[in-house]
DNA sequence: TTGACATGCAGGTATTTACCTGCATATTAT
DNA sequence: ATAATATGCAGGTAAATACCTGCATGTCAA
């Protein structure tokens, strides 16, 4: 898993919106997907391209077409490196911010 | 929540690094934080003023210091809202890409 | 009170990003 | 074969990003 390239892809509203259309009913055509987007077409392609290097979303040919389709390994990685981690301490972190800030009034 | 800071926030290697410094020691300073970061402190003040606009730092000044604390809500929220709706689908859409695909070989 | 220390603030630059337009290619349908 | 359709590819631009340097401010300690 690269997480700069998972984040970075989902660090940006047009491409979160594609991952939700994909939720949505996946399995979508470069041309369905457009018609949701509001920018040019190969705007969009390059939002995608970007998904695909972070492997969030899979792609196959079928003719003149171009299925995609949500992949989510990645994020089920991000969560565990980064998410399960910051959990585990949620109550720990809250608890020493506590701390330190009344040591602030003494 | 504001997904797009956080996000974006996440998006970057080095901003990541303050967030696993911060994991291990919380409440450092800037001087601290920057020992670890091979960058000019200026650098630094600007990712970690971006990690304080998504929320996921919180700061507290100490006479001259400035003491760094992590907030685990973001990530959290961020998990709530795009982790478990892609988790809860993981084995459909897999299915789905399954089907398509030997759907192309016939 | 003066010097050392921790941080803040103001700019400047190179790279990356997010769009676009125009044209090329490949597939399907008539 | 030809036209319509779906997508790919090649650039070009404006804005955002990630660094930097230089200087200002505020705090502590001798």
């Amino acid at each position: 898993m690269d997480a700069d390239k998972v984040f970075k892809a989902l660090g940006d509203p047009t491409r979160r919106r594609l991952l939700d259309l994909l939720c949505e009913k996946n399995g979508q055509t470069l041309g369905q997907l457009c018609e949701n987007l509001d920018m040019a077409r190969q705007s969009a392609t390059q939002h995608i391209d970007l998904l695909e290097a972070a492997n969030l979303v899979s792609t196959v040919k079928r003719g003149r077409e171009k299925l995609h389709f949500i992949n989510p390994v990645p994020l089920h990685e991000v969560y565990e490196r980064w998410v399960r981690k910051f959990e585990r301490q949620r109550l720990i972190l809250l608890h020493d911010l506590k701390q330190e800030l009344e040591g602030e009034d003494q």
